[in-house]
DNA sequence: TATCTAAGGTGATCAATAACATCTAAATGT
DNA sequence: ACATTTAGATGTTATTGATCACCTTAGATA
């Protein structure tokens, strides 16, 4: 229909930009049409090209929200309070983070399609874990940044094989396992 | 042309469900498609429902064909020795096994599809979880199998973020750190 | 053993859905 | 005011999982 202001044009974009950053993480990249980021944006997908020049770009630029979104756990800045790093620890591996895919941490969720993808996809996921291991270093005065690495594997892995493997006694058991041997 | 044997059908099936271990693996579930499965086991894709009732009755099997190659890494039987669980420790975060799609280990690699797919997949991978964390408490005198679950934990979310970031030095740094800091 | 039935595999096709291109009308800025 | 720009609607093409008729023959039956 009609034009609408650049502030609205903005909006727009903002907009398709945290619908696709909510789907890509509830549905997969591949599950997740343009379609469907548009209509959950409020919009139909024909405007969609307007603002990205692909489906791919626009992935790229939701990544990094996802990421972003993750990482206002923290409080801004570069590093981390002790408490604000002990809780994204003990709230990572619970039932409400495994169940919640359209909010949760884009790691586990979005790298093994990010392997297969492009260049873009990796450098804004590898930016997510590159501050979340800064964040963790310091919050935990953990001694190195490998320290950190490893911890933030256990979690995710953790968190990964939870949903791969589904409610139940086993699901149970992992989490945890997890919350409660990984705190230093 | 014409029709096969009964044991050229189990071939045939055989080499299916083959391709399709290997296929979804190196493109994902969503990214595989039954006529590339059926090119790549050597037939047009008419036929593959005289085997299947559906692409998702394939995968399920498939994600079992994925569990069971991972495990033959291990002797046959419930338990492991300790020589194989060491080396399937150390042969986990590596550069290597980062590249191996195709016939790496399904878990990190499916858990995320899996996690959004049927309770048969599902079910599918959790049997492959039980019997490595059996391997490994087993193999490597763990305390309990809480143990054994946190540690792969760790190997697979290694494997998984380190193939998400892509390679360069902050993958080096994690999968030296994870090989280095995991080995009790 | 002769016959009939049922089944494996092919290739064409279907409906649904994907990504992407084009078009139209309205808002912008000189 | 008016030419330019462009948001969003409409259309097009390609690909997906799944079904089909058909041809051939393996395997059960009498």
């Amino acid at each position: 229909m009609a034009r609408k202001s650049l502030a609205e044009k903005a909006e727009s974009r903002t907009r398709i930009l945290g619908a696709a950053a909510k789907l890509i993480r509830t549905n997969g990249i591949e599950g997740t049409t343009v379609a469907e980021v548009m209509e959950e944006a409020g919009m139909t997908h024909g405007g969609f090209y307007r603002h990205f020049d692909s489906k791919e770009d626009l992935v790229a630029e939701a990544i990094s929200v996802a990421v972003q979104d993750a990482l206002n756990f923290f409080s801004s800045g570069d590093s981390a309070t002790h408490e604000e790093a002990t809780a994204y620890v003990s709230n990572y591996a619970t039932k409400e983070h495994a169940r919640a895919m359209a909010s949760g941490c884009p790691i586990p969720l979005l790298s093994a399609e990010v392997a297969r993808g492009s260049d873009a996809w990796r450098d804004a996921l590898r930016a997510g874990v590159t501050k979340t291991t800064k964040k963790l270093t310091d919050g935990l005065n953990l001694k190195d940044e490998t320290d950190a690495l490893v911890l933030l594997s256990t979690l995710v892995g953790g968190l990964l094989i939870a949903r791969g493997v589904g409610e139940g006694a086993l699901q149970d058991k992992l989490l945890s396992g997890i919350t409660e041997r990984v705190q230093a």
